[in-house]
DNA sequence: GTGCGGCCATGACATCTGTCACCCCATAGT
DNA sequence: ACTATGGGGTGACAGATGTCATGGCCGCAC
């Protein structure tokens, strides 16, 4: 710990990270020490710099962000977590908070919320769109299982059935009673439909 | 027409949009004179401040940035326009360039390009990504009539035919004979994949 | 004016999808 | 021992979807 706040920044869109990183550099208490584009290159970074803050971004390849915070938390417990996103997603507001982070932004929060959350994490609070925590309380828990989500997200592309049966290496029959108690659990009519829904609140 | 070059800058994400902001601050011969979250307040703020080059994301709440594009394409043939957007569609790239724009860049290059491309519009070259340029000649023209996109696009959401005809005040029997067109020309299978690749090809 | 293409529609058909009832098996909780 | 709960499966059925042939209407180009 020294004097200026060390952060590290992973965005996988260069001109997004570079530009937040020329928007944090403003600040004179914030220094960005590293930057990554890849939700697998931030442990190794922050084992390499010596980070007091990480801002992560959630769509990454590689590795999104909420796993990327999860494995920073074993392995550094002490280094404060921030996700920023452009999807305020209840799901990700839930899946960010159990894998261990300080704060959730979402990106069309005013920007000078970003160095204001890193100051107040390092002080030890939490931030968190309130409005968002209430969506997050409201939806509840993702009701689908695992082999549910597996299915939808396959299906996400309009692969048919028989492709889904292929390649979960399942029966037409059973893919096609997943989806339908996705269906039913996500109270739509079809898997058109379950696929938005469930993207919608970050619980594919 | 002075010494420094009066960027506009339009995008929705306040974040994306400030630090954006603080980036281009950073170039001296460079000043953002105005900033706006939706497509359709661009073209106002042309009129109010004396800009010399605007830089439109695509997605943006009431109206595209290509369609902004166009609007101040009109109303000041002199502003040189730069598109900058997320996704590298080749589509996009086609209807940005047909409704006027100037430079075409993706918001995964280098952030040094953005200053660039501004200097360079300015000084009357066109800025585009040869990759992407290729991408979109390779694959031509949006082959999809106007009510196929409509239809199309009206399906995304997962809407059954029933639901589609009484939208588009069209007859069952119609839509499905669209929507099979669709799905014959952009050689896929089911109108999930239809909306997929139309989607990907920024066609929709 | 004779095409051609886009737009709108119908009816018939085969296949795909969603639902339901029912089955087995394993694991975890009471 | 009983009972959920989740994973995996089958067969039957109704309704949705995709295809095809065919027709009419309009406007534009040659």
């Amino acid at each position: 710990m020294s004097d200026t706040i060390k952060v590290l920044l992973a965005e996988d869109q260069s001109m997004v990270r570079e530009a937040l990183a020329a928007l944090l550099g403003l600040e004179p208490d914030i220094e960005v020490v590293a930057q990554v584009a890849r939700g697998d290159e931030v442990l190794a970074a922050v084992r390499e710099h010596d980070v007091d803050v990480a801002l992560l971004d959630i769509e990454m390849p590689g590795k999104t962000g909420i796993e990327a915070a999860a494995e920073v938390r074993r392995a550094r417990p002490g280094l404060k977590l921030v996700i920023l996103t452009t999807f305020g997603r209840p799901g990700y507001l839930r899946s960010a908070m159990e894998s261990g982070a300080d704060a959730f932004l979402v990106k069309d929060a005013p920007a000078a919320q970003l160095a204001e959350a890193v100051r107040k994490v390092l002080a030890g609070e939490r931030v968190i769109d309130p409005t968002l925590a209430a969506a997050a309380l409201a939806d509840g828990a993702n009701p689908l299982t695992d082999r549910e989500r597996d299915v939808l997200r396959a299906a996400a592309d309009g692969s048919t059935n028989a492709e889904l049966a292929g390649k979960l290496h399942l029966s037409q029959g059973t893919v096609r009673n997943y989806l339908s108690t996705a269906i039913q659990k996500l109270a739509v009519r079809n898997r058109a439909e379950a696929v938005r829904i469930a993207r919608e609140k970050g619980w594919l």
